[in-house]
DNA sequence: ATGCATTTTTAGACATCCCTAAAAAAAAGA
DNA sequence: TCTTTTTTTTAGGGATGTCTAAAAATGCAT
């Protein structure tokens, strides 16, 4: 078994970018999609690109964009599997706000002990989602099967729980807490507005109207 | 009130560094006393002391050493009273031996954001002390008192309890631990061997012969 | 006091990670 | 197909933080 190399602050950066953008998958993904939502130039990305090629953590051809590799996805599972263990840190036991957990975990996903991962999340009970929904991987990099619905995909008269968000801006955070929703809660769809597509819903014994935009963003169990 | 600059990771571990060096007074630091402490060569910190003096963080003369303004010691007891924080966050909650905190702690003082060491700080109930007993300055960069006294300075017949460790080696650490003396405990000073100094002790109702270099690493506060 | 040893600084270089500008390849459309 | 547009790469360079080797300043000792 060969000693895995050092991976920096700013390679784990960019195979968490690409994890999500390949959404886990073997799709290549583009320089320039990296590039736009890392807030960097594509001539950076191809430089990492290449680097990242070199410590067999990514394949990469030129003009062909990047996939991840085995080593790769493992190492990039393992970081999300640090933010959101710190989110939920955050979240739990620090009581920070849902919408302000993501900052602060960018960096705390970058400290490096196993130890203290490991005790983080036994401190925390093994949690299988974080603040968001997300599914948090285990130590053996496999995520919690996760068949849920967009809001926006049920019927009229259908129920469930609000089980996670897909947009996690602070903006529609925030959102969601002015309007009392928040995850756990059971959601029904009451009535579907043909014209724009928004949705009546009933929560915690009161009706509300939501727009196809913020019925796209989360996430519902249903029973 | 003039917005205080980025603080690098690098700054500040040189100005945690000079800090300890001076212990926090005004006497100036050598170039060589930084670069042996910090394990790097005296020309790199020739080029950080630049870097600090031009940052406001320290006065440098050339070939005189550097000593820390009033920022640059806030900011050392800020990055000071991070680690220590976590230290105790790590040795309290994730049951960490006192030993093992350190290195971890060395990543993790450098997280930025005052929200989180605030609630931390809370969690842990405002903690005055590390686990090696070294007091944890406040926000408002004061430290705790300590007049304690190195073990090796006590008389015969005196005792009081241990409250810190000067050196905080895992060699010297585990040792304690192998003898069971732990912080909190009352240790007495039963006899003292004027050949090489060494004391018969003591503690936790057992008598410990210890050597002089162990009793000059044991802080014990006299009542 | 002056000569030698030590300390400190300078000069020049390298790695990382980012940038801009220009060239090259790929994709799109007429 | 053959332009034109878009994407991607290359080339060259800047900032940070490190190093080695050599020069300069300091300071100790006889």
């Amino acid at each position: 078994m060969r000693k895995s190399q050092t991976v920096t602050r700013s390679e784990e950066n960019y195979l968490k970018t690409i994890y999500h953008l390949g959404e886990g998958a073997s799709s290549p993904v583009s320089t320039n999609a990296i590039a736009s939502q890392m807030e960097t130039k594509p001539s950076s990305v191809t430089d990492m690109a290449k680097k990242l090629a070199e410590k067999n953590l990514v394949d990469y051809q030129k003009y062909q964009g990047v996939v991840l590799t085995d080593l790769g996805k493992r190492t990039a599972l393992q970081v999300i599997r640090k933010h959101r263990l710190w989110e939920v840190f955050l979240f739990e036991k620090l009581d920070f706000q849902w919408d302000e957990v993501h900052e602060v975990a960018e960096q705390l996903e970058h400290i490096k002990s196993e130890q203290l991962i490991d005790r983080l999340d036994a401190l925390l009970g093994h949690p299988k989602f974080d603040p968001h929904g997300d599914p948090i991987p285990g130590k053996d990099g496999l995520l919690a099967e996760q068949n849920n619905s967009l809001l926006s995909e049920l019927r009229i008269g259908q129920s469930g729980l609000c089980v996670g968000v897909k947009d996690t801006s602070t903006s529609f955070l925030q959102y969601l807490d002015k309007n009392q929703i928040a995850l756990g809660q059971r959601i029904s769809v009451v009535e579907k507005e043909s014209f724009d597509q928004s949705l009546l819903i009933e929560i915690d014994g009161q009706s509300l109207r939501l727009s196809h935009q913020i019925a796209t963003n989360l996430y519902i169990k249903i029973d």
